[in-house]
Formats: structure tokens, sequence, C-alpha cells
DNA sequence: AGGCTTTTTTTCGAGCCTCAAAAAAATAGT
DNA sequence: ACTATTTTTTTGAGGCTCGAAAAAAAGCCT
């Protein structure tokens, strides 16, 4: 249950401080980090210079030159890009790119390839999976051993732990323990993310300003899916990775969905359906796959005229907005990132969705609620992978005590 | 942002810990508490002496004197009754409940008074609360400078930090700053606590076999609330007190919800909706009250005969399984206890409600989804509010360094 | 140039806290 | 009465953080 604070955490958790404040400000000084955390700057100091001793941190000289301020000028600390590197693995529809990065959060190298994920059996999915991270970690360039993490991200549904794929769009197969395959193939800790998710997270290191402590993103793609940041924590369920958005239910017994359910927000706005409803096929007909190219087209033909497109989306918008509606319910407004294909075509979205929503408790205050788009999801995707691999990283490497993972080693 | 561990808090948390792990268990030996802590027993030891010195804690002999082991007999600690008191006003339509319970968690004064709460302009409501809680404070066998602590709980929205009534149905007023008022009145720390929140709270301690770490607590009465717990922890929206699960759209533009709006959860499952549909009353009707005794009867009449009192039932199950549907896409499935009185009449609601679950997204495994009924939710209220007082003052009392509270005063 | 200010960083002693091991206490069994 | 066993308390050592003071590294001023 819970369990008391041993007197060696302390030190272990300030650690964990310290390098996460200087992977959030970039360059800042001994005095800022003093500053952001709360502690004094005789224990800022002790710390930090153990992580640079031990080869996580680097002096560099110049914060800036602005300001010339008077007396002693601060001594910016940043990551040193060598202590470590991760990887990380994005699998979506018929696509699996791969980028090893360092510790300071540069992409070094990467790699690219496209398949059929649809049709693929187990055996060669997992192994295509393995066998592009090989290629990269037999880079004579990389050094194997600084490679501290994988991160895979993939659309689709994942356990409440990150270790293995549920379900997904991508493939008929379920439950491929990814994170042990990849540990055990390659013996670094891997973890097995929902794409949802690693959006959620990268938006908050691009722009923590507007994504800080409740906000929601929301993809937009040929499925729905949802990454949601409630009180500064990435919401999990409790037994998967949850927040499945596009399958709450807007019409009961409604339209068919991908999922074989019916009246799922996604039966609405997903792209199957957008194309289904514009093309004026029967809410009951199977899914189909629609390209991104037709769906730009569709969005372009919406925006010319009126018409059974532009229909299609304002029925999409409904959905989106009854169901934003159900969801602020339960958590409160917050701001909404609309990210993918049909991001692209919110404007087309927006009005109904706005209605929609203003007819639900949850849009009280419906003009405070502010939407974003950002229409390619994978850059996304693959930054939130980096950066939750190498915030595992900043608080694996002071964890057990001691042990040094780059520089010289330490006594 | 996030701030480091002082090493002062260490020695804070660590008391909190002990003291926690005491109210859990009851009766707990100093060994005991080492093993759910993790802590090591010198640290207990010192820690339990200062508690116990300060007249936080008691040794009461006996922890039991079954098994008679061998070795030098455990220690029972125990909370010592005296150590503080606390105050619970459980504000409910037409009726105002205050109760006055010791360190140890007893009851040891009460009072409940009946007013018509719908129809109170705002100074006699909130002067109807003060008098009550005075009076109690008055009590010549209380000593007030004990009270440490008042929670006030009532049906409707409250602020996310737990200070202000937002929105009641219990009364037409809005924004009530009840723990400010309380505050002033009488300079004893208040809050002001979302009820299904405290019936969460108030299931786990009964019974944290069963409601643990993740579970749901609806409310079926007049309108639809739900406490949630998620996580071990209290879910609360951004701002409000969040969870507003009755007011989840469940047919978007249908009937007429108490909160003004169409086609919420509560709209076809709070009583005066079940009424509605069972004596043909158009949906678009206005809600009114229905008493108690009128839903009891209307149960009796369902069960005993097919006809639009049982429809109005299966209709009220459909809403919630389909709201329940949407809620366990987000957060995965939980155990969920049913509170009030129409929970008396779950067995009616019951097949409709999984019928509707089994087609959603969060039904995948409907039927290991288990549902537990607790008709009266007065009580469950405030024990709640208990709890969560006790459990604030658990935690302030070790908080200032070495404060002492009851007993002899310390160096 | 040289001394003075200002600001940052390091150093040092003090105070706590926790831990592990040893000692003390209390009881059952022989 | 004595030993074994288990729980509780005591004690000494080691670590961590803090505050204050010292040291360092500039720019500013005369």
């Amino acid at each position: 249950m819970s369990v008391g604070i041993r007197h060696d955490d302390l030190r272990r958790r300030n650690r964990a401080m310290v390098i996460s404040a200087v992977r959030r400000a970039g360059q800042p000084s001994r005095t800022e980090i003093a500053a952001t955390t709360g502690l004094s700057h005789s224990t800022i100091s002790a710390i930090s210079a153990d992580l640079i001793q031990e080869g996580i941190l680097t002096e560099s000289k110049a914060s800036e030159p602005t300001a010339l301020k008077r007396g002693r000028p601060q001594i910016g600390l940043a990551l040193n890009p060598e202590a470590a590197a991760v990887l990380t693995v994005v699998l979506s529809l018929n696509f699996l790119s791969v980028a090893v990065i360092d510790y300071a959060g540069q992409v070094i190298a990467e790699e690219q390839r496209r398949l059929d994920t649809l049709v693929m059996p187990r055996d060669e999915l997992i192994g295509e999976c393995l066998a592009i991270v090989r290629r990269r970690l037999q880079d004579p360039d990389l050094d194997v051993s600084s490679v501290a993490r994988i991160a895979m991200g993939i659309q689709g549904i994942t356990d409440s732990h990150s270790r293995a794929m549920l379900w997904s769009p991508i493939t008929p197969l379920t439950d491929i323990p990814f994170a042990d395959i990849l540990e055990r193939e390659f013996g670094i800790p891997a973890t097995m993310e929902n794409d949802c998710n690693m959006m959620a997270v990268a938006l908050r290191w691009r722009d923590p300003e507007r994504y800080r402590d409740n906000f929601i993103a929301i993809l937009l793609s040929h499925g729905i899916g949802m990454g949601l940041v409630l009180k500064g924590e990435l919401f999990t369920g409790t037994h998967s990775s949850g927040g499945e958005f596009g399958h709450m239910i807007h019409r009961p017994g409604g339209a068919l969905c991908r999922c074989g359910r019916r009246g799922c927000v996604e039966a609405y706005a997903g792209n199957y359906a957008i194309w289904r409803s514009a093309m004026g096929i029967s809410e009951d007909a199977a899914p189909t796959d629609v390209g991104d190219a037709d769906m730009r087209a569709l969005a372009a033909k919406a925006r010319q005229e009126e018409g059974p497109e532009r229909e299609a989306y304002r029925r999409a918008g409904e959905a989106l907005g009854f169901g934003l509606g159900s969801l602020f319910a339960l958590i409160d407004p917050a701001p909404v990132a609309m990210v993918g294909v049909s991001a692209a075509a919110f404007d087309l979205i927006e009005p109904a969705l706005r209605e929609a929503i203003a007819q639900t408790a949850g849009g009280q205050h419906s003009n405070s609620i502010s939407f974003d788009t950002e229409p390619n999801e994978l850059p996304l995707i693959r930054e939130g992978c980096a950066m939750r691999a190498l915030t595992f990283v900043d608080q694996e490497i002071f964890a057990p005590g001691m042990q040094a993972r780059a520089g010289k080693h330490v006594a």
C-alpha cells in the first residue's frame, strides 16, 4: 500500500528533480535550478557536481551573452548528449519508422519503411520491427551500449503498464507483447505506448504554455483516438491505455463502427465514416480504408459547395461535439488539440461541433474552449516516444545509487 | 512547478504515514506499522514515541488476546479519541444534519433539522447552517478548541478546491462559498465537498477489499451523481468536483433534463425521469419532485406486472448502461456501487443496463462488471465527510513541526 | 589600472533523519 | 528458575540538506 519515504530516496528524487529541471529549461544556471526546485543552493551545487562528474550534465559556458549583467556570470548546465541514447519505433498503418535520439533529444539517425501491416502474419510483422531496430543498432557510428531505452508507439490499445499492444486497427493481430519481445531480443528496456498518449506528451514539450496541466489531444484520422493529460499526469485506463474517446456512444444502436459495435463517435467522425456519409453509403456498411489524398479531396469538395460532403463533416462535428460534451461533463473543459488528416478539415467540422457542445453540460463556457490543429500526427508520435524514453532514462540513470552510465566511472 | 523534497519534509511525511497506518489498521503494533510502511523499526519507534507523547496516539495493551504467541507481546497503538474532533455538516434536499466526531471516528453528538431548502433565501440557508453548527459547538460536553476541522457535504457541484458550492439541485442559489463562510464564522478550517465524492470515500473505508483503487459510486436519486476513484485517488474535474456522469449525453436532443439541457443520462434515469416516463408524461415536461415513498411504490408496481412502470425502469437502465459504457471506454471497467432510493430498484434496472453496456466498448467483459447496491446515501455521505475531515487532521497535526494539539505541550 | 560591487558558486559546520545492530523487555515453554 | 522467542527500545554511524560564510568571477567606477 502506501510506503514511507526512505532516507536514501531523498537524494535519488532530488537528483531526478535537477535533471528534469535541466531538461525542461534547456540551459539553466544552478541558481535557476535552485529557484525552480525549491532546494538550497548548496544542495543543487552538490548534486550538479555529481551529475557533471558522472557525465550526465555538462557546463556550457555562455547561457546567453544577453543582458550583460554585473556579477559573476551564470554557468549554464546542459544535458550531455553523449550520456545516453534512446530509440523510438513508431508503427502505423503500412508504415514503420525508427529513430535514434541522443540524450539531449536530437535525432542522430533514422530509417523508415513501408509494409503491408494489414495482411502481414504475426511473425513477419514482429520480424520487420526487430530487423529495422537491429539495423539501427548495428550502425557503426552508434555506441550500442549507450542505448538505454526503446519506446515503441502504435495506433491502438496498449495495456496500462505499456508492455503490450492489445488491439490495433493497423493489423488483425492482437496481444503482441512488443515490450517483452524487444527487451528479450536486444537486452534494452522497452515500452509499448499508445499513439495518442505520445501525441499528448509531445504537445506538452512543444508548447508547455498551452498544454500544461489539463488538455486533450484528439486524433482525427481513420479512427478517432485521444490522449488526455489531467492535473499534469497522462491519463490511462486502469487496465488498458484507456481514453477510447472514439468509442464513447454517440447514438445508441446507430452507425456501424469499425470496432463492430454501433453508434460510437468514431462511426460518425472517423475518416471512413465521413467518407461513407459523403458518398451516400449506408451507415450499416462495413468501414473501408480511405487514403489521405481522398480525404483531402473530400474536404476540398465540401469547402467548395453545399452538398453531402459538407453534410458529412457536419455530422462528424456533431458526434465529436456531443462526445466532447460528455467528456467535459466528467473532467471539465480543457484545451483541445486536433491532430491528423481530418484536423486539416477542422474548419468544416468546427461549427457543428461547437453547436453540439453548447447543448451539453460541458459546453457551459463553450466559447472559452479553444481548439488547435496539427495535421501531421507522425512527428508528434515520434517526439512523444522520444521524450517518454528520455524521461525514463532521466529517472533510471540516477536511481541505482551511483551506477555511472557514461563518462568516467565513479566511486 | 515540481518541487524538491526538503529534508524536514521527510519526518513530516513519515509521521503522516504512521498515523494513517494506525487509522487504517485499527490497533497495529509498531512491528506491523514497520511492515506496512516499509520504514525501519527504529524509525517507527521514534515517531510513535513522539506521537504518544503529544497525545495523538495511545498504547492500548491487548491488541488481541488471540493467538497467545511466544515472545514479547505486541503493544497495540490506537488513535487517541481526545486528540481532536471534527464536525460534519450534510445539506441535502429539505434536510440538514450535523455530527461531531472524535479523533477515533466515533460519533459523539448529532443534530438534524428539516428545512425548505428549495425556497429559502440565501441568508436564511446560510444562517441555518451556521446556527446548527454553533449549537453543536456550544455543547458544554464538547471542548470547542479540540474541533480541528469542519467538512460539509452537499448534493451538487463544488469547486475543485472544495471551497464552495457552485450549483445544487436542492436550491436555486448558486456560488455559495461555504468553506470560507464557516471558517470566518468559527475560525475552524473547513471544506465543501461533493456528496458523491464523499460516498466514494466512505465506501473505501467501509469495504477496502472491494473498493480499493478503482471503483465507481453512482447516486440514483432525484438526480444522478457519481464519485469516482481511479488509481487510488478521488477523481475530480479540473475546475469543479467533476464526474457529472448524470449529464453525459445519452440521446442528443432527447428528453428534457433538470439542468435545462436535453438528452442527459439523468433525463432518463433520475427519479423524476422514471416517474415522468411511467406516468406517460411528455419527455419535454419540466422535472418534478418525486418523494421516496412514491418511488418505492412505483418500483413495487413495476415488479408486480409488465406495464409503463417497468418500461420506465428499463429505459433508465438503458441510459445508465450506455452512459457507463461510454465511461468505461475512457477508464476501463471497474466495480460499481449503486446508492440511493432507486438503487433499491436495481433489480428492475439491471437487465436493460447490462444489455446496453454489452453493446459498448466498455462492455467487453460485461459479465465481470459487478454491481453492489446501498439504498441509503445519507449515512455514507456523513461517513465520507468524517473521514475526509479526519484524514485532513491527520496531515495537519503533524505538519507544522511539533505543534501539540492535545495532551501536554511539547518542546 | 586597481579597488569596489554584484552575483554566482563552493565550502563547512550543524542539525536531523534513517538504518542496522545490539540491548532490553516481556512472556511461553521446559 | 531458566531458556527460547519475539517485540520494543536504545545507541552509534552515516547521509542528506540547510544556512552562513567564504571564494570566485565578472563588470563598474574613479
